[in-house]
DNA sequence: GTATTTTGTTCAGCGTCGGCACAAAGTCAG
DNA sequence: CTGACTTTGTGCCGACGCTGAACAAAATAC
């Protein structure tokens, strides 16, 4: 309680990220003197969020006293993330560096009332939680739709048969309290909800393939409709109200299909897998295995001239959508998820010149399309949302007290 | 040099754009306490930034001793700012609170040599600066043209017969030395160029019509072309290669006209000055007068029902791009400029209408549609960048021993 | 004219960080 | 194996920048 409190914050969270693994490199990163950096880190292990090892590994090469290593506390505290999908919910706790420490997955049909799933899931979580006896210190909820900001609402769970506007922020932290879920020193614990692309899109920016970009452009589709996210500096953009980055209703295919906005040939009718499957010749399955379906058209039938063709049909379509976020958001790297992810894997040289042709610049037409490399990244990305009051000021969270 | 060191940028920017009319009201924006803002605008004053009036003008109503009020000091120092446009330039000095000190129109055809025509506008803002005898802080170009960072180059200066990527910052910088324009104790002056929708955007959330705004989206068109700036938490979104907002080849009208990117309808030619024009049934006069000729078109001649037609149609457009704008980016504002302006004004509803029935959630589409209010508004806010360096570290610019 | 309210100023105190000196722990050269 | 060198960790002091409290000033309210 000395020395280093303003830069709390960032240096637990280079050590979350894997930024900083040694006091030399955080001293570094932080851009202060050695003995700042010492006592922070010393104050952050103190708080029991990272762990100094003095016994180095193994300094290969290097000149002079080894560091220490940084690492994250591996029986730290955790964090509770909570996924409701299309055919079930997964519940995980989740520590610093994005460790999964404990899962337990749940499938089952969701029923039309948002709170019994919740419910559902967070007594997941909470079972999770008395079975470990970690501390946890937040929760987030990663739901298939826009959530709306400050309210907190789901705008368009279009794949559950939720109410349009369900509270679902309200709902989860009602569902904690009713659980028993409780912060540090017993307090109530806020929970926080967001879309799943967008939350997958922190975690992949923090510990996916996201690391190091400035600008991370995210899109992504699940089972049916596109969703986008947009990582900027390391903070999501969300928008003024949490509806950015709603990217389904750009036009791709002027001849197009109607779409539910009004319009013809959106980017969420045009290269959805629905659109994959009907494009490919099949018959497409029930609406929670399209994704499943694609994907094992194009890894098991890529031989097949329909498969191709509407591999390349669905390729041309995206890229037209990318290379309009691109020119209007300029970012600096691009993730694909879902089955955008199996479309770049298939023909990765055919969509970026499709981007490349259409975005203004070849400067940002040589923008880096990467495929995302994390499994269950809006899980990661729910506890990294409920982190981030912890990675902002590690004492308002913790007290000074403990 | 005492107090109130690292509050003395916001501080400066919150008299700057007119958010701290006293000091009371800068203790409390500023979050510290009286006596830190009273140092910080002692160090202000006495860096010659900012003036307090002693004597207050007229404390209606209030109870208690009245404040003093702050004041951008009126003999202050300025900075220079340039504008390029199709049909000539003009230079100005402008000091804090966007106050335009002098100004120097200069209208002439636009070389194709970019360095003459900076040399020319450089050599009037210096006149300027050596008829007033006030001291310069910075400079910033404003041109028609989206601006590479970190080069400076200007990429697509289509109304210009510049060469693509002519380095725009360099030459201005270049040319400022030249002229003899230097900086605080003779330093030499590093110019910043911009394109001129951006600046114009950042002027508006300054100093205009965005003041308040948390997401700030502005569209603008002048003689060709459709462009898009915004301001995000009182910053530039420039990209992360200030080619961000490039909205021209947004598809409005999947019908349309063939565009030089390749696409059919894209906004770029279907919502500007000669898309409107034409659609008006006139011959299209010289590029450089198409606006005026379009605003004449609106202003007299609104009874013709072909020239109200036109004005449906084109709005039906913008309207159509400004939903997918607001649907990606979720701004709490919209601004128009040019042509899109008189659209605004010359049926209002009409153009909000189609916003809120295209932008998916009737939240977004009652996001405010409003006209840009500044003249210059590009000039403006090519001062505003070349402030910039000031309100984020006044003693950094300024030195502490001046 | 006195009380109240609000604002500006002075001063003491303290927390936080930089700078420096020193200790520690390795590599490298002979 | 020993000594020089390099790099990292730590303790101490001082400076800087802010808070808090007391006090003074300038208006309104009664």
């Amino acid at each position: 309680m000395e020395r280093g409190r303003g830069a709390l914050g960032p240096a637990l969270e280079l050590v979350h990220t894997g930024r900083a693994p040694t006091r030399a490199v955080l001293t570094a990163e932080l851009g202060v003197t050695r003995a700042t950096a010492g006592a922070v880190a010393a104050e952050l292990e103190a708080l029991g969020l990272i762990q100094v090892d003095a016994r180095p590994a193994a300094a290969a090469g290097s000149q002079g006293r080894p560091s220490h290593r940084l690492s994250v506390a591996p029986n730290g505290p955790v964090v509770l993330a909570a996924q409701i999908h299309a055919d079930g919910f997964r519940a995980s706790l989740v520590g610093l560096g994005g460790r999964t420490v404990a899962t337990a997955p749940g499938c089952m049909t969701v029923p039309a009332d948002p709170s019994h799933i919740i419910d559902a899931v967070v007594a997941a979580g909470a079972g999770l939680l008395r079975g470990t006896g970690r501390r946890c210190l937040g929760a987030g909820l990663a739901v298939p739709s826009a959530v709306a900001e400050p309210e907190g609402t789901a705008l368009n769970p279009l794949h559950l048969s939720w109410p349009a506007g369900a509270p679902v922020r309200e709902l989860f932290t009602e569902s904690l309290a009713k659980a028993g879920v409780t912060g540090p020193g017993g307090a109530p614990l806020a929970g926080v909800a967001g879309n799943d692309v967008n939350l997958a899109a922190l975690a992949e920016y923090r510990h996916g393939a996201g690391r190091g970009a400035r600008h991370l452009l995210c899109v992504a589709t699940g089972h049916r409709g596109v969703g986008g996210a947009l990582v900027l500096d390391g903070r999501l953009h969300s928008g003024s109200s949490g509806l950015a980055l709603e990217v389904g209703h750009l036009t791709v295919n002027p001849a197009g299909l109607p779409c539910h906005c009004g319009s013809r040939g959106c980017l969420d009718v045009e290269a959805d897998p629905l659109a994959f499957v009907t494009a490919a010749g099949r018959e497409p399955g029930p609406a929670v295995s399209l994704l499943q379906q694609s994907r094992d058209l194009i890894r098991s039938e890529y031989a097949d001239p329909g498969v191709r063709a509407a591999v390349e049909l669905l390729i041309d379509r995206l890229g037209l959508g990318l290379a309009g976020l691109v020119n209007i958001l300029n970012p600096d790297r691009v993730l694909l998820g879902g089955l955008h992810r199996e479309l770049l894997e298939a023909d990765p040289e055919r969509l970026r010149a499709v981007v490349a042709d259409r975005s203004l610049w070849g400067r940002s037409g040589s923008v880096p399309i990467l495929a995302c490399t994390l499994d269950h990244g809006s899980l990661i990305g729910a506890a990294e949302a409920a982190w981030q009051p912890v990675l902002d000021d590690p004492l308002a969270v913790l007290g000074c007290g403990s």
